[in-house]
DNA sequence: TTGACATATATCATCACGATATATATCGTC
DNA sequence: GACGATATATATCGTGATGATATATGTCAA
């Protein structure tokens, strides 16, 4: 699943512009990484090229023009095959494990310190995810929904996760006398 | 924390070459993602560029000349500053839920197929990583073992919420007499 | 002896990301 | 009414990561 199919997969609900892409990308996975402008256009560009997608240009008054795409049928077929295309489960890459694996360099208090403002961030994304419920209940099929659960979860653990490290790390500076 | 700086990093300990490294990173974050050459080289060239690291050659007999890096004065200064930087948290990204948020697109028996083989690949990685504890409880300091059981940690809970995602398909085929 | 695997370096095309630029409209607020 | 923030909408650019590929040689087992 790269950029191309998941542009894919919302053009198979509705034409769309590479703004209203966006949108649609930012609120159905706000709780995983983004897709940004750089990457949109691009692949529109491309998939229309390759015939995937057909633009329509809609002009409007005073605001900037418009490109609505629209998917076709050699774009649903692309799209089918990609989702059903051999899958690799990807390594997810965490910046937070890789200062935790260094963290012998850091004095205890800088080390206790990184690990809340972890906790704190990741946190602030699950309430942010929290309050979105609503709307996701009312758009979402019963597959989405289920990824929203998936995100869910996935902070809910996190942050046990990262509690229980500041627990040890909180019990070894005791252990040390500090 | 970018390449650079887990380059340093492994660098504080001792001198190496790009392959050296490349190993280093593979075995310590062996559940994660890996590291390129077509990242390690590049990094390494501009680091000596900006006085980071220097270079000496060991000529070899028959095999390839090594290219031993060792860390500067100015290294180690950069690695703890990188260490010490802002933290943004890191949005994950996972081509399985990309997946998931178009399953509706596909035939109820695709989409258990597909659960249950990104729940193979899980179990494999698991299996894979669980067995790489005795080398790492006999190399890793603390923060380095507690990184292993965030791993650990990682894939048991995953592999939960998928087992738990193929028991839901199932429910709603019998729900929906398939 | 043949093929697989390990050592070791390096580059290349592709492409994602984040920042930035360019315009206009709207909406709240001071 | 002016000002700033936010929304609509397109697009490009530099930086840099990835994965594949190229190039050599040595070793070890089938």
């Amino acid at each position: 699943m790269d950029v191309q199919s998941v542009l894919l997969g919302f053009l198979m609900k509705k034409s769309m512009t590479g703004y209203d892409l966006k949108k649609a990308f930012s609120i159905s996975f706000l709780f995983f990484s983004g897709l940004s402008y750089g990457s949109i256009y691009p692949a529109l560009r491309k998939m229309e090229n390759q015939g995937m997608i057909s633009k329509r240009l809609e002009i409007q008054d005073g605001a900037p023009n418009r490109k609505v795409y629209t998917i076709t049928e050699a774009g649903k077929r692309a799209f089918l095959d990609s989702l059903r295309s051999p899958f690799a489960f990807e390594l997810p890459k965490s910046t937070f494990l890789m200062r935790l694996f260094f963290f012998a360099h850091l004095p205890p208090e800088e080390r206790r310190a990184f690990a809340r403002q972890h906790l704190d961030s990741i946190e602030q994304l699950r309430a942010q995810l929290e309050s979105a419920r609503p709307e996701v209940e009312a758009h979402a099929d019963r597959f989405q929904y289920l990824c929203f659960q998936f995100g869910l979860r996935f902070y809910r653990d996190m942050s046990g996760y990262v509690s229980e490290l500041i627990d040890t790390l909180g019990v070894e500076e005791i252990e040390n006398g500090e």
